[in-house]
DNA sequence: ATACATTTGTGCGTATGTATG
DNA sequence: GCATACATACGCACAAATGTA
């Protein structure tokens, strides 16, 4: 089913991101008109960027293009992904595929994925670089309750990519856990770097519709100046 | 102005927080009737909850709270700095003021705080311990033309605490970057650390309704397992 | 398996307040 | 003072998912 706000949201996304707005955006009623919708549909969208820190608005003045992210280099939003994945990303990314096993979910794991001990887990490793420059290890487990099928050629590409376009699943939400993490001797071993050395390391838990987890990441980014961006809303006193 | 929503949205926060809510909380009609609000206004009320990670929504069944942050003892969520800092910390936080001085933007501050090169500016370096352990070396610069008043006693304790009760400012919203950063020989003195050693650093950019920025931080945390919590709704595809 | 009530999700309308220019 | 634009708050109707009888 298309979601209005979702598809008005995606086309105020896509404008931004492509520099179509550079600085101020159509005021609310131009919006109402231009994509048919009532004021409370076209402020759901622009919650949805708002939130994502891609736009800023000022009562009385209207929304404008955040340009919190533009100009740093290595600088990833949080809330998207975006900066060093998907669409702003200057170079594409590619992925070596370490592993891809058929596992069972131990103790540990079915806690974090609120699943039965024993059930079915894809467990994926990849190598990903970018401009032929290696940015990240990243270590997937993806329920196959959800995901029944996946092969190498997929992972090599966009493991989210497919599930979207072939499960018609969609990721309503994400807990994100940042920290510092010292690489062990293997992951060392594997990235060429020393053991021990300090990277950042987001631990991602994705969600369906339905508040059930069928995703669980730990990445580690190797970029040394990397930044992660993140927009806070609201404050509460 | 006192905001029917936002009023709702600390109520309920606070009842998150204290645990008076410990799995599900009333449906929006309930609420409806115990705040003699609209839906909508529950609602905007319950996405503030939401989008700061406190609480999950499944449709059809209803709002819980979400037990992400429970449990670990050093997880911060970037949101609202609950967990380190005010509400969900287990012991008071004291700071001990090492600089407050007056000063005037250079034209790297004034860019981020954008304002006047030369405009007035509170300096604060300030270390923070929580139950006699040190977590955080933070230095923080306020623009005069907001604050204009500071003292070593306030900076003891809250200072946002003493900005919204005092001068009733409402922060309306962030940018946090978040990287790893190595300390330098005096940070290293300071804190009685190893020079160079690998911290968590926050800067943190606070916004007034109007979007003018009026502080900016930084903040290096010293918990090895500090782990930054965030959530994230709405991927866009 | 079905039907039904409950609960959240989406979308529309309207009115009034507040800030900006 | 005025027009414009965003902010808050109310109302309604129907869709979709869940839980239960």
């Amino acid at each position: 089913m298309v979601l209005k706000y979702q598809e008005i949201a995606n086309s105020l996304a896509d404008k931004v991101n492509n520099h179509e707005y550079t600085d101020k955006l159509p005021s609310e009623g131009e919006l109402m008109t231009e994509y048919g919708a009532s004021r409370n549909t076209i402020r759901n969208s622009l919650d949805i960027l708002y939130n994502q820190g891609l736009i800023k608005r000022i009562q009385g003045s209207g929304y404008f293009v955040n340009t919190a992210l533009h100009g740093e280099d290595y600088v990833m939003n949080l809330a998207n992904k975006v900066g060093m994945n998907s669409l702003g990303v200057k170079y594409p990314i590619t992925s070596q595929v370490l592993k891809l096993e058929s596992i069972e979910a131990d103790e540990k794991l079915a806690e974090i994925l609120e699943c039965e001990v024993g059930a079915p887990v894809y467990y994926i490793q990849r190598l990903r670089h970018s401009n032929n420059k290696l940015y990240a290890l990243e270590k997937t487990y993806y329920l196959k309750e959800f995901i029944p099928y996946l092969s190498k050629e997929i992972c090599e590409k966009s493991i989210f990519k497919f599930i979207i376009e072939n499960y018609h699943i969609s990721i309503k939400n994400a807990d994100e856990y940042v920290t510092i993490y010292n690489l062990s001797d293997e992951e060392a071993k594997i990235t060429d770097r020393e053991s021990g050395s300090p990277t950042i390391r987001i631990e991602e838990l994705n969600y369906l519709k339905n508040e059930r987890p069928f995703n669980y990441s730990r990445t580690c980014y190797f970029q040394d100046d990397l930044t992660i961006y993140y927009h806070v809303n609201n404050y509460l006193n």
